[in-house]
DNA sequence: TAATTTGCCTGACTTAAGTCAGATGTTTTT
DNA sequence: AAAAACATCTGACTTAAGTCAGGCAAATTA
């Protein structure tokens, strides 16, 4: 009925109806819009004046007046940076504090009136996860982790629980050679996540041994990030550190109930081969050099 | 990992993060943007000139000045209307045709821009029809058609192709008593269909028959707007206008691979009763009693 | 050490957007 | 027929946002 741009233009009218709204709600405390995104940027940790007037993409001039504005008002404060006595640094006094409170508070409001009138919120959370990441593919940002940070265990555990569902007879990690997170710590190996916007979105492990090669474990793409080709980014990255750590022979396995997986190795330059372990899951077993 | 309202403030920065500069794209042809949007609400059909005022809403003064600079431009022709000479119409010249078309060619470019980067546009489309209507859920309209209509035609057909996929052994409406279109025409009848900013979301059919009932027919629903109260919504109106029509007796027939139209109908005030046709598909009859 | 660059500030502008108090002509109500 | 309501217009404002040229002090480079 309608076309595809029809749809993504019908999608942008009525988001910029409810969340235009949303927006502009940086109003409604009797404060112009450019100065409250200026006191929620230092809020949100930007100190740096130049790295606010860059993020906010503001005149040097305009910039300025705002930052007395928010002076005179008392929310801030502005220092000359130590290091550098160009450069100022803005931090928010205790009433700058309790106003960007407000901003935040009044934002989630916002952010949760927009879910309340939906009993059944959780596929729209999910669109919106979806296309939060879609739309923000180009601010991946893919960090290196210990894995046992809580950012790491989100996503082993996402990943687990993904495997117990799709496998027969479900997982359990005890049972699977667990790979010690000191082997994922460089230089031994590696364990990197992809973060988007504060959303981990995928992670993988590059797993240090002592037999020659290393070990690809632990692939694992939200599925709220599925076919963005965010999979073949994170074992692009891992392969770019693997290099870096001196590591030539990459091997995995994998298992028969993940066949979207074994298809993307091949297509990603894997080659298969014989088993390598005495692992009771996989069933496929591939490898690649570097 | 996120909370809700964590994952709802995410998505709405990502959103004016990128269609921010898709809304602002009015800009990029010289003109403010209050001007392109009331040049935009005429070419979209918008005459009235209070109507335009009231859907942008802008006050008198400034509407007159925007007015003022359409004209001197050449884009449009302000006339006094026929029926009452205080009121305004304002039309597009060849000239602001031309420009208009110009907006809609920038609008779909930004569209198609936003989806190009994805190979897989499917499920990112899905998710935005989803949130478009979840989002306009305050602005559905349901109209009555004819069930002949273009419109009418298409919910029938994704309504008889998702009983195909769902049936055991299919559908095929030949074999089903396909109800006579001058059945759901008033007064007999009614065939009511629920828009939402031109996506069609849902559709109903109430049949008239000689028997002392009227039948509830083709009630369906856009995957996209499941879980919103659209099902309820489509019912209500149906029986409003049941009741405009005179009618007194309702049912319906369905199948019990449609559990979640069972328990809806039970949930709706239907009480099951015997089987009243001899229709191969349905497993289970209700009956309304106005 | 002198010249240049950098980061921020100030003052003098412009543009867009919007508000408000009437003025004007038309229609509706009394 | 007079009064009230209505739709639009005009002129005189205000505010927010942004641009631009130049200034100043600190830091960097030649």
């Amino acid at each position: 009925m309608l076309s595809d741009i029809e749809r993504c233009r019908r999608f942008s009218r009525a988001v910029t109806k409810v969340t235009g709204a949303l927006d502009t709600s940086f109003l409604g405390r009797g404060r112009p819009l450019g100065v409250a995104r200026v006191l929620n940027a230092i809020g949100h940790g930007r100190q740096d004046v130049g790295d606010v007037r860059a993020y906010l993409g503001l005149d040097s001039g305009l910039m300025s007046r705002i930052l007395r504005t928010l002076e005179e008002e008392g929310l801030i404060i502005v220092t000359p940076d130590p290091d550098d006595q160009r450069k100022r640094r803005a931090t928010l006094t205790p009433a700058g504090e309790a106003e960007y409170g407000e901003y935040e508070r009044l934002s989630d409001e916002r952010a949760e009136g927009l879910l309340t009138p939906h009993p059944k919120a959780n596929p729209i959370l999910e669109a919106m996860d979806l296309l939060a990441s879609a739309l923000l593919k180009d601010q991946w940002e893919v960090v290196e982790l210990d894995p046992r940070d809580p950012v790491s265990r989100y996503c082993l555990e996402e990943y687990y629980a993904e495997l117990n569902r799709r496998f027969d007879g479900g997982f359990d990690v005890k049972r699977s050679a667990d790979p010690d997170a000191k082997d994922m710590i460089p230089p031994r190996g590696s364990f990197l996540v992809c973060l988007s916007d504060g959303m981990p979105l995928a992670c993988v492990g590059l797993k240090g041994t002592d037999k020659g090669y290393a070990e690809i474990k632990r692939l694992w793409v939200a599925p709220a990030a599925r076919g963005l080709g965010l999979a073949r980014r994170m074992m692009a990255d891992t392969e770019a550190r693997a290099r870096e750590l001196g590591i030539s022979v990459l091997r995995l396995d994998t298992n028969k109930r993940l066949p979207e997986a074994i298809d993307f190795y091949r297509k990603d330059g894997w080659v298969e081969i014989d088993r390598f372990n005495d692992d009771p899951y996989p069933d496929y077993f591939f490898e690649k050099l570097l």
